[in-house]
DNA sequence: TAATTGTTTGCAGTGAGTGCAAGTTTCTGC
DNA sequence: GCAGAAACTTGCACTCACTGCAAACAATTA
């Protein structure tokens, strides 16, 4: 990922990370909302007045979402292959920020944190809507479907939802590993997440 | 409903309903963002202070939800007849609740007002969250599922996702009814939302 | 080295939200 | 009807989030 650019990009990569280090480090030290942004700026060397050119909120601190990768993501989309269907290039997508977020191990560390605390939870689906809209539009076009189509916008929602319930379900019962949860939900995206009372969990999946 | 009770329990209720009704007023007024809780207090004619003994935030007063809608849907769960598949039943539920906003004229008025202001349709979502975890629980029980099932947790999520697409969608396109996108998007759900590109809109539908 | 541009910071201020202690109103038993 | 208990309201002092502004500072460019 892009090091380039002079002292000064490099300083406010640096700056970010430590601020969102210490966001997260905190957060998990002591519960995220009994963290100050004071106490944040304080751990990365900044004013608290700094604190806030990076972020809007503690929230986006202690999140500290990767802005990389929406950008993957919607390039993903874009320039997805014929033969692929747009629920697809999404899970791929998924997929490939799950395995980022694994190896960067944030994903347990941050994945407990977030799902643990309403507020925070409640901040990540805030911030998940601006992707939403995002992706939306971008499927929209690579679909040839018009501005206000349903089926686009509910794919992206419904991915987005999944994730959430994965992660959900996966905090109350750890044993399935999420990449299993993550199938069976985009799986049950695909075919129709109806059923009838009763029926068989899944009719006619590979 | 209930005006059982004392004087003191009466007082409440009205309290809380002045309350509610200025936090709109003004919201509709000046726009949600630049209404303050002193303003809306000092129209109730309390303190700031009694304020917060109401309403943990400002955007909970001016949603002003009905607590009803839940118990009524929660109920509608568990006593779907036997032949009614999972996403109908929840269709159905979100159909009745639409209806009634309607009918209070409530939708006009709140509506245009929450989707309107980024704060207050975030404040919703918050707030439907809670929701949705009780529905799920609802749900899982109905279908006889396990605690950790995927299936049910994605019908629900799914199914507020679906009114949160639909509403957005007719902010943006206000010339399709909100009735008929709600079919289409749970029409979508129910067969599965995923298409190859460029194929037909629906097929296989009746 | 000097001018330009971008970043950091302190300061002053608004507004949300909480805990506490003192006042006021309603309720209860007599 | 009245005293005391219980519930509600209020003002006050406080913490914290967050913003705008202008000055100081650091990096870039010529």
């Amino acid at each position: 990922m892009g090091a380039e650019g002079g002292l000064r990009e490099r300083k406010k990569l640096q700056t970010r990370a430590a601020l969102a280090e210490a966001a997260l480090r905190l957060a998990l030290e002591k519960g995220p909302e009994h963290v100050t942004v004071e106490e944040i700026a304080e751990a990365a060397d900044v004013s608290v007045r700094t604190f806030f050119n990076y972020f809007p909120h503690k929230e986006h601190a202690i999140l500290g979402r990767n802005p990389e990768h929406l950008v993957r993501a919607l390039e993903r989309i874009r320039t997805a292959p014929p033969y692929e269907s747009p629920l697809t290039t999404l899970w791929l997508v998924v997929r490939d920020v799950l395995r980022d977020l694994e190896s960067d191990g944030e994903l347990s560390r941050r994945g407990e944190l977030i799902m643990g605390s309403p507020t925070l939870f409640h901040q990540l689906m805030l911030t998940s809507i601006d992707d939403e809209r995002q992706l939306t539009a971008a499927l929209t076009e690579r679909m040839g479907e018009p501005a206000g189509a349903v089926r686009p916008a509910l794919i992206v929602s419904t991915a987005g939802t999944a994730c959430r319930v994965v992660m959900e379900l996966h905090k109350t019962a750890p044993d399935r590993p999420v990449t299993e949860l993550l199938d069976e939900a985009f799986h049950l995206l695909a075919q129709g997440i109806d059923t009838a009372f009763g029926a068989d969990n899944q009719k006619g999946t590979s």
